[in-house]
DNA sequence: GTCTATATAAAGATAGAC
DNA sequence: GTCTATCTTTATATAGAC
């Protein structure tokens, strides 16, 4: 039972410091923050999570997941560019407010790319850029611009929409991939 | 000439802010750091601005100026769509490391944010999205991606190209985004 | 204009009681 | 599991000498 109530205090911080994250930025928010909103001591914290950064690393670990796979599906070369992009304006409607901070964060990705050995962000956008493109340079700039609209535009209309995706604005946002992607 | 001195230091405590604050993040980014990478001490720091504050609003000014004369511009409705998501890829390329700044680091929005009666970066790309796309929903949302082109991409193709954006891309972006509008 | 030294506050994290 | 109290480090910012 005490188990239990554990797993909901757990699940309740990563909720909480997901959004203050998100709203403020990983270096922008202090435990004392988090305590503050889950409406406990600091201590308390440090009983389910060892540092701020263990915290950030279970909130990432999905995200980082799904974001590595359609990575190595881009790398076999046996994905279209319809389920590439697809993947990915997903991966952001899915995630909700926890795919969007790593993006958008350069604390977070300070924090990332520190750790030597570990998943590269950059690299792995660099795999589906040369999936969608080849090795020609036009193709690659529109290959950025239909993953910019997969990832920015899906945050962007998820943003004005009151953070869900509508139903209606998938198949528009990966028509819209499609058609930057093609000259 | 210690005027002139002056002059230039802070040109280059701002360039050096600008580097951090890109790459670790606005609140990620110590006074310290600051001082360490130019070389003085702290104090020496504070002679030139009053607060870490008053620096991240030194860079943002001219940013924040572009964003709402683009705005502006698409309030009257006198600009075509070539024309505001030409500007934004200009906006993005010609503030080079400053602009992004601010679209990607949540410490810097939470800041902006929190200043009532000031300039609001969220209402402004509303603004531009009802200008491309009307009231029309499906048409919003590829105004959103076309927005997403014009700016994520552009920034995609510079950090790809080392910092700058090559000849060839602005066409080809231009030409993307205005796709990814039009069904 | 830049320094050393320091005030003051806030950060991350831990100890030990309950 | 959560608390109060505290340690340690780091942060922003200032005082006053040079």
């Amino acid at each position: 039972m005490t188990e239990r109530a554990a797993e909901g205090t757990r699940a309740r911080i990563l909720d909480i410091a997901g959004d203050l994250f998100r709203t403020r930025g990983y270096a922008g928010t202090s435990i004392a923050d988090i305590a503050a909103t889950l409406g406990t001591s600091k201590a308390a914290l440090y009983y389910h999570f060892r540092s701020k950064e263990e915290i950030l690393d279970a909130l990432l670990a999905d995200s980082l997941a799904v974001h590595a796979r359609i990575a190595d599906t881009a790398a076999t070369g046996t994905a279209t560019p319809e389920e590439l992009l697809g993947a990915f304006i997903d991966m952001v409607a899915g995630a909700g407010r926890l795919l969007t901070i790593f993006g958008d964060d350069p604390s977070v990705l300070a924090v990332l790319e520190q750790r030597e050995g570990d998943y590269r962000l950059r690299d792995s956008d660099d795999l589906i850029v040369t999936a969608l493109a080849g090795t020609d340079a036009a193709a690659a700039v529109r290959a950025r611009a239909a993953i910019a609209v997969a990832k920015d535009g899906t945050k962007g209309v998820m943003a004005a929409a009151g953070g869900r995706l509508p139903d209606r604005a998938r198949p528009e946002l990966l028509a819209a991939a499609l058609r930057a992607l093609r000259p």
